[in-house]
RNA sequence: GUGAGUGUAGCUCAAUUGGUUAGAGCACUCGGUUGUGGUCCGAGCGGUUGCCGGUUCAACCCCGGUCACUCACCCCA
């Protein structure tokens, strides 16, 4: 079929007159993405489940901001790690300060809970935190310039309960998001003990120098304790002999870590003890722990991982004996893990019932009614911007609601509406003033056949959804005072006790 | 920073060893008459084949450069 020659022509001609450049896609910077509407759930789901943990463990959230004076992660990390050698954004701002964009979410809590005097609160402090994180690594799977992540600190107690308290924290969001999750803990000691099992390792691997990789041979000066993941044949023999950490802990260190371990036995937590972690940040010390996916054992990219920081809040400046552990969490990676296992996650966005209308006066009665049913707390959508009956079920259809209700001229003369089911097309006439009921006991009919979600199913003792969503339904309340934009998700309000009813496929 | 791979429509992919006007499915828009979606049928929209240059009568295809993406290393969430 030959195409419109002329109007070609005349695109083309319009095209080469737009003037050189303008034409060119600008793009998201490298390692950057956006977060689309239809990915929002996922992220949602996530910040969601955190922060009912956070919650039941007592943590208040705190927002730091994404700037910080570049001295904050300096002494905060250390100077040496990876972290501020080559990965920190930083620029030198009009004023003259050397500011960075935040690579990790700990240092700028501890600045926090300094500069406000939070060690005149009851000790521990709980915060908890989510944000982006930003650090000029080059992107592969799992790892973006531009990262999102949310943690917990707990500041100013040095119990092994806590440290215990972070691991399990930390297992409970993954599993309650349906992640099955094996732990690595391992101590790396203070740094007294620490420098002394440096010293040995670093003794052993002389011996066997021959036989390492050369990235090795850069660690046994850089990062001796790195020596020990290396995935190279001839570095995993050397290390079948190497010491251990645990044998170099002190008194006080073993003891801490001993409890901890006895902890996690208790509380029945799949933990693996291993002693080849190891974190990036300098100011970890003692226990530290990382969160691995149960179904991947090669490749693993840990999706959460924390530790103690006894030594932090001195670091930047604070009171010397401010114990504190913490945990973080990869929401990106996390995100990549509910997709890959095809986990599903509940939709705010889902309506269940769409309002169509035909003629001026329906439509302005159905304007009022999409009202009352909003606060009704029914999940409604609308399109009072079309005309025809066709396109607005057109556009129900494809949004999957489970019923539309059509008021029409006639209906509106009679004082009727129509209720359509949208699976097999039966429509009933019902009466204009009893519909909210009528549609909240049909609802309620399907929340019944449906269940439940994976959210619910693995929180234990939570009242189900289903239920909330129902109670919330019946009463009448206004809703305009919600925020439901992301990263500010109410867990107790009602339109969020409402979206879990409408997961049930994967439950 | 190092190494490898890949760039064709919004998405997933075609295009015979370099050869007419670069195709298909999905998606999107409009039809198949009156107030009814999904399925079906028809039509339409959508590309200077990432960009720049070179070789050639002729380049989506070959060469060089560049940019982007992906994967891996380093490191990390």
């Amino acid at each position: 079929m030959p195409r419109p020659r002329k109007i070609k022509d005349e695109k083309e001609q319009s095209k080469e007159k737009r003037p050189r450049g303008a034409k060119k896609e600008i793009n998201s910077v490298t390692g950057m993405r956006d977060i689309l509407p239809q990915d929002q759930k996922y992220w949602q789901a996530v910040i969601r489940t955190v922060e009912k943990v956070a919650l039941d463990y007592g943590f208040g959230r705190i927002d730091t901001p994404i700037l910080e004076l570049a001295e904050v992660f300096n002494r905060g990390v250390g100077k040496q790690t990876d972290i501020i050698e080559k990965e920190m954004f930083s620029f030198i701002d009009q004023g003259g300060d050397n500011l960075a964009l935040r690579p990790e979410g700990t240092a700028p809590i501890i600045r926090s809970y300094i500069q406000h005097g939070m060690l005149n609160q009851s000790q521990p402090v709980k915060l908890f935190y989510v944000g982006p994180m930003f650090r000029h690594d080059r992107p592969q799977s799992g790892r973006y310039r531009q990262f999102y992540q949310l943690g917990f600190e707990a500041i100013g107690e040095d119990n092994p309960t806590l440290d215990a308290q972070m691991i399990l924290m930390g297992y409970n969001c993954l599993n309650d998001l349906g992640i099955e999750a094996i732990i690595q803990v391992n101590s790396i000691g203070c740094p007294t003990c620490r420098e002394e099992y440096k010293k040995a390792l670093v003794k052993y691997y002389k011996t066997k120098v021959k036989g390492l990789c050369e990235s090795c041979k850069n660690r046994l000066n850089k990062n001796p304790l790195r020596l020990l993941d290396c995935k190279e044949e001839g570095c995993q023999e050397a290390k079948e002999g190497a010491p251990q950490i645990l044998d170099y802990l002190d008194d006080d260190c073993k003891k801490h870590f001993m409890k901890v371990l006895e902890y996690l036995d208790e509380l029945d937590l799949p933990y693996a003890l291993n002693p080849t972690i190891v974190r990036g940040l300098d100011y970890y010390n003692k226990t530290i722990f990382e969160f691995w996916s149960a179904d991947d054992s090669e490749g693993r990219v840990a999706l959460g991982g924390g530790g103690r920081y006894d030594g932090l809040v001195a670091l930047l400046g604070g009171r010397d004996d401010v114990p504190s552990c913490g945990l973080a969490l990869g929401i990106d990676r996390i995100v990549a893990k509910l997709r890959e296992k095809d986990i599903k996650v509940p939709d705010p966005t889902q309506p269940d019932v769409f309002v169509a209308q035909l003629g001026e006066a329906a439509k302005k009665k159905a304007m009022t009614l999409y009202e009352r049913l909003r606060k009704k707390n029914i999940k409604v959508s609308q399109a009072f911007y079309k005309d025809g009956l066709k396109p607005q079920l057109e556009l129900a259809n494809k949004l999957k609601v489970k019923f539309t209700l059509i008021l029409g001229q006639k209906e509106f003369g009679e004082g009727t509406i129509i209720l359509r089911d949208m699976e097999g097309g039966i429509q009933e006439i019902i009466d204009f003033n009893k519909i909210e009921t009528e549609v909240i006991k049909r609802l309620e009919k399907y929340q019944d056949q449906e269940g439940i979600t994976v959210l619910e199913e693995n929180s234990d003792g939570e009242p189900a959804a289903a239920k909330k969503y129902k109670r919330e339904a019946a009463t009448d309340r206004d809703t305009s005072e919600n925020d439901q934009s992301s990263f500010n998700y109410k867990d107790d309000s009602p339109e969020t006790a409402g979206d879990d009813y409408f997961d049930n496929a994967g439950g």
